[in-house]
DNA sequence: TAATTGGTTCATAAAATTATGAACCAAAAA
DNA sequence: TTTTTGGTTCATAATTTTATGAACCAATTA
């Protein structure tokens, strides 16, 4: 397998993103690779070939990548080497767990203002204001999703 | 100023917050700090002392802070002290900001649609599903942000 | 003018993360 | 039975990130 330098360069992208996003460099590159190559699909060898790194580095690197449900693998008959893909069917659930992430900070927001003194109201209230924000926009996230789902039917 | 175990307990939270979304350490800490206290701002020489940091980790920490507009200054008539604080102002449009970086990976999702072969056109279909479901979702933020500021008024 | 305060800067030490290579293992093939 | 294939595991090397301390500086104060 083989990679033009188009697909290099958006692999690369794709590491970075997932990367500043707090996760080792490999585990972005090869969700890069799964997304980019035509078949979707990549062996243990093709990981390491089309990525130069160690046999160690993919195997852990896939290990996690299956534990965090990003991706799994199939087999095909009379092979015995495993066939790597995205597990895309879960991906609006990680959106979604995404944006979540974003509002799970209310959760201590709310733990500060119960523990704040009243020594200044002003950013008492501030915070009260950021923490209604949130819970609103929690709650309106599903009715938006199935806003969505409901328009695409 | 010194800090109640609660007040400690906390500011370690906000931390690891801040931390796991790809920030370093002492970042989270003094957002934290300046969170928890209860007048919601706090000197170089507090930080240093609350934080048991060195200066220069508390300088480049409140100067990168600074630069990404999450911490501003005051000062106070007849003190050379600076009095740094949260830009709480800015909040809302943080967390705007935060959601739409979850989005912001559809620029690279719709680079990869354009560069895909044909051999796997189930994934293809996928990725176009994921792409429009983000573009969705990204237009329809400002709407929700806009229901919640007239539902506040 | 000298000393102190309130910081900043920068080279590098310390710590944490990430990748490697060697040893290993089970299943299949020779 | 031995070798090969397709991996896994784990100690540690390499790299990156983060924090430190020493030197520095400008503004005050003594």
């Amino acid at each position: 397998m083989t990679l033009t330098p188009d697909q290099q360069q958006i692999i690369e992208r794709i590491g970075v993103f997932f990367e500043t996003k707090g996760n080792q460099p490999i585990l972005g590159r090869i969700i890069g690779l799964l997304m980019v190559v035509d078949d979707a699909e990549a062996t243990f060898e093709d990981i390491q070939n089309c990525l130069f790194v160690s046999k160690s580095a993919v195997s852990q690197a896939l290990t996690l990548l299956q534990s965090q449900n990003k991706v799994e693998y199939i087999t095909k008959p009379g092979e015995r080497k495993r066939y790597f893909r995205l597990k895309i069917r879960n991906w609006k659930v990680d959106i979604h767990d995404d944006l979540r992430k974003v509002f799970k900070f209310n959760e201590i927001i709310e733990e500060i203002i119960s523990l704040r003194g009243n020594k200044n109201e002003e950013f008492n209230s501030y915070l009260k204001e950021v923490s209604k924000f949130m819970q609103f926009m929690e709650a309106e996230l599903p009715k938006l999703i199935e806003k969505y789902q409901k328009q695409i039917e």
